[in-house]
DNA sequence: CGGTGCACTTCTCGAATCGAAGTGCTAGCT
DNA sequence: AGCTAGCACTTCGATTCGAGAAGTGCACCG
């Protein structure tokens, strides 16, 4: 038990850790799901991920745009409005997401979209 | 009134909303990653995937199983050993959790490979 | 016989999360 | 003008989740 038992237990999975330091927390991985469809807004969000509460979807989205993965615009004028879109570092998640989805679709069960099973005729 | 800003909120993302139910828990994107290693023990993949504590990695083993990501193999005989490895499921996971520790090392900063500084030349 | 490792389970405590309500501001209806 | 409604958050109380330690039964090592 001294070199080694094993064939490099986790070689460079150091990353898988890193990433999972995000995406591992409840919501983080739908919020950028979503973003992926373009910038939305704070209620715009919640709803588009349907379940998540106000506190928590606060706190992610501060979380995110601490580590560089969402950009919050906020825009002056009378009504405050923020948008919250991806910056070029979330904007890479897109194809891993991508494939991501096209995992569940075939891996997991019940569940496919209505769009998708039209497309099968 | 311009409505054309909402294209389609979350066409497809059901799927992305269950892979992240396995993935969206606190470990279970790390006991895959590790698992795409090769088949590990109970005690092997508690060691491998770090800071875990064997009543949750009993749980997130029994989900994951029950989802069929993970096969639970017993192997009889006087020392009753347990070994999980990957189904084809679970596999398919691999290119995807592959991809994302390559958006890590490029977008998740204070991070990186030795293996990796090599290549850097 | 005593110590160790394996595969789990059970227990308790603190942290994370939920869900609803509250705050300050603007817009639309009547 | 008064009232309701929406947006972007924050704060509060309650539930659920996860960490850490210890316990169980069995086989191997010395």
């Amino acid at each position: 038990m001294s070199e080694e038992l094993l064939h490099t237990p986790q070689a460079c999975d150091d990353a898988l850790t890193r990433a999972f330091g995000f995406l591992g927390k409840r919501w983080n991985g739908l919020i950028i799901g979503v973003l992926t469809g373009g910038p939305a807004t704070f209620s715009g969000l919640r709803r588009a991920v349907g379940g998540i509460s106000d506190s928590v979807l606060s706190d992610r989205l501060t979380e995110l745009a601490a580590a560089g993965l969402v950009h919050r615009a906020v825009e002056a004028g009378p009504p405050v409005a923020v948008t919250y879109e991806l910056t070029e570092a979330g904007g890479a998640l897109m194809p891993v997401l991508d494939q991501l989805a096209a995992w569940a679709r075939t891996n997991l069960p019940a569940g496919q979209c209505a769009a998708e099973a039209t497309a099968a005729g």
